[in-house]
DNA sequence: ACAAAAAACCGAGCGGCAATCGGTTTTTAA
DNA sequence: TTAAAAACCGATTGCCGCTCGGTTTTTTGT
């Protein structure tokens, strides 16, 4: 999947407005980079088809929600770039994490290792049962 | 960058069939998928201005070879797709990994643990100096 | 040295997709 | 019921990967 320069800022909107109609939408970015309201509103659209955004009718206007954590959708971008790649060598996002360990600090080595040994006892614990 | 289907197989053969001129890699695609030479011909072309092929003269014909190793591409594949998003936040990388790291099993935490341990080291080593 | 063959180079066209916006229909609310 | 607001439709533009025909340049064999 890809995402255009503007779906990418209206997501990063509604992770922090949530939810929001098309108008509250339009407002702020009117004032940063212009265009027009129908812009926004087919934009928000794409951003349903791509199952990122939902949407519910309150009142006369639809109210758009994100319907991925921003971590999530990252890591699914993630997914789809390696795996574009990979395929047979199932070990390459790990490769691929070795190419990128080098912008990496201690707190962030740490919250890694955290996040390792999390994900070490959910797999331990499905083993037990 | 965006890269495109043609592009990222083209990719694939060279890493593995290292260098090579335009009609070996025609030669092994028109098996596959057909298409002509010159669509091989501006691919090669299109990789080198994106700086991930090298070509040199030989003999008649250019011979390429990738510029980047295939880690290195992902990762910075990676970067993109998280930088576009992140900028503030520098710490969605990592957030980034935990939503992937449910897909990982026990050897493979156990690659990114060491991968993590040699980081550390080198972050030491460079206090030290 | 020259002609034939091979490769590089050029440019045009197609298709897909994000962005943009004018105009029309539908919905809402006074 | 009618005026305003929002949704919806459709057309256009621009970008980019892919494709390929045709031309120029380079190489090679006689």
């Amino acid at each position: 999947m890809l995402l255009g320069e503007l779906e990418k800022q209206v997501l990063e909107y509604l992770w922090k407005n949530q939810p929001a109609d098309a108008k509250q939408v339009y407002s702020y970015f009117e004032k940063n980079r212009g265009g027009s309201l129908n812009t926004i509103q087919s934009t928000l659209e794409r951003l349903v088809k791509k199952d990122l955004l939902s949407r519910v009718k309150n009142g006369h206007a639809y109210k758009y929600f994100p319907k991925v954590a921003r971590q999530e959708l990252i890591g699914q971008l993630i997914k789809n770039v390696t795996h574009d790649f990979v395929a047979e060598d199932e070990n390459s996002i790990v490769a691929a994490f070795s190419s990128i360990s080098s912008d990496l600090d201690e707190d962030q080595l740490d919250k890694l290792e955290a996040m390792i040994e999390e994900q070490r006892n959910k797999l331990q614990t499905k083993a037990d049962r």
